[in-house]
RNA sequence: GGAGGCGUCGCCUAGUCCGGUCUAUGGCGCCCGCCUGCUAAGCGGGUUUGGGGCUACAACCCCAUCGAGGGUUCAAAUCCCUCCGCCUCCGCCA
């Protein structure tokens, strides 16, 4: 949610940065007259209920006919309190129905527009010339099954459409990144946490997940719990509530757990292997720390992510992603692309987001600043998504026989194997 | 899943049976001041959080806040209901 003081004081600002995402301008109307019905009705609430109040003492004092006489007309101040009261209670709702709507106000420097205006900040790596190398290099479904590394027939038999089995080396190589992402973040001061992949409502509306992207989530029937797409949801909530040291800031945790998303509206988009599935394994990095230190502590963020692929030795490149394109939380947001060789194109292995106060104020999160509690920032950046990162690294790291390359500081965490080598499918 | 106990403004705690004197007690911690070679002790004061009014975003006034939400009542920390969490025991289980 963003600072109802902004919306008061500046709402063109506010009606700007609607534009720049593409958006109606409607609601920071809306938003604006539900605060005005919403101050007037604590006034008058709270204008006759210290009457009420004040009125009691009386009652309690008196005795006798003067106590009756006295009881018959605070009777009625009663109901009248209680009926603005409920009156309140309705404004408060639609204000706050009206203020969560509006999505985090984009940095400046977040290019306008959608999906495709994004902005490229740097290439890093060559995407490797199979050409030049004189094969056809193969796609990560053909890979992972000369492997026995990804299991997508059986995935589908037993789960369905977009989900999996990762075996042999392929359930090592999840293992081994998840260990080479942990090692990296403990030793950048990371606090490792193994998060619920179950949360309540309020840590899904707290991050925004309920709002627009409400489609891709994952609920469970007949239980008031939800499936997390990413554990910068658990991760987010952890803190709820909390008023934090601010001599304990930045609260650097880097967290793993299972993502599960329903990819609504995705039909016919990347229906092959498994670059786009309902669940896959991710380590997450998440940030607390001061509004002022975000936007550096966002570039960090943006630095350990390319830290790790460097160390995948991909070739990507680093995208500033457009207003329209952040989703409701995110202030900024920087993704990483690696480059797929099957596919001759981009596409985005990692993500990082400053989503500034607009989750801290949903989910109540604040530090101390001069004696005064003030929103906490919260950011995430993912270290490793698993299965994008399998599909990087055979993709890239393939030879001409349908073997790969181990990068090297992949190697420790693979028992020191160097090559994946094919071995035909299991189980005939 | 069953039985019982508990949940008070950082921590501990009084209050709950019997509703109004609770503007929530006391201690610890912390902050400010006094005193003081220094420190400690002592003395005095302050110390939940959110919101509204008025404003300089001060001071001040007001409302809410005793796990959460309802209810009863003129009036609820206190009585009733539902839910949540923690603890103990039983059952089940990785």
């Amino acid at each position: 949610m963003i600072d109802p003081r902004l919306l008061r004081d500046d709402p063109d600002r506010v009606r700007a940065a609607q534009a720049k995402r593409g958006l109606s301008a409607d609601v920071v109307d809306t938003a604006l007259a539900a605060d005005r019905a919403r101050r007037d009705a604590i006034a008058a609430f709270e204008a006759r209920r210290a009457e009420q109040k004040a009125a009691g003492k009386d009652v309690a004092k008196a005795q006798g006919e003067e106590k009756q006489a006295l009881l018959a007309k605070v009777k009625d101040l009663a109901a009248e309190v209680k009926r603005l009261e409920s009156a309140l209670a309705e404004a408060e709702q639609a204000w706050d129905d009206a203020i969560k709507a509006i999505p985090n106000v984009a940095a400046d420097e977040a290019p306008a527009g959608g999906e495709d205006d994004f902005v490229v900040l740097e290439h890093v790596g060559k995407p490797r010339d199979f050409e030049a190398e004189g094969f056809a290099p193969r796609d990560h479904v053909e890979l992972g099954r000369l492997l026995g590394a990804i299991d997508l027939e059986r995935g589908a038999k037993v789960s369905g459409s977009r989900f999996y089995f990762l075996t042999g080396v392929g359930a090592q190589l999840e293992l081994a990144l998840v260990n080479m992402a942990m090692d990296q973040a403990r030793a950048a001061g990371f606090t490792q946490v193994i998060a619920p992949s179950l949360v309540k409502p309020r840590a899904m509306d707290g991050t925004g997940f309920l709002g627009q992207a409400a489609d891709d989530v994952y609920r469970i029937e007949g239980e008031d719990l939800y499936l997390v797409g990413t554990s910068e949801v658990p991760m987010a909530a952890y803190h709820s509530d909390e008023i934090l040291d601010a001599a304990s800031l930045p609260l650097r945790y880097a967290a793993f757990s299972p993502c599960f998303r329903k990819e609504a509206g995705s039909h016919g988009k990347d229906t092959k292997g498994i670059i786009r599935v309902h669940w896959f394994d991710k380590v997450e990095m998440f940030v607390y720390t001061t509004v002022e230190e975000s936007y550096a502590e966002h570039e960090r963020l943006l630095g350990w992510e390319k830290e790790f692929l460097d160390k995948l030795e991909l070739a990507y490149r680093v995208i500033d992603v457009a207003a329209g394109d952040l989703g409701l939380s995110a202030q900024r947001k920087f993704d990483c692309e690696a480059w797929i060789p099957t596919q001759g194109r981009y596409r985005e292995l990692t993500s990082t987001s400053n989503c500034t106060e607009f989750q801290s104020r949903r989910l109540d999160i604040r530090t101390r600043v001069d004696g005064q509690t003030a929103p906490v920032a919260t950011l995430n950046g993912t270290l490793t998504a698993i299965t994008r990162a399998i599909v990087a690294i055979l993709e890239t790291h393939q030879q001409a026989d349908g073997s790969v390359r181990v990068p090297k500081a992949l190697q420790p965490y693979l028992g020191g194997l160097e090559v994946l080598t094919p071995i035909g499918s299991i189980g005939g």
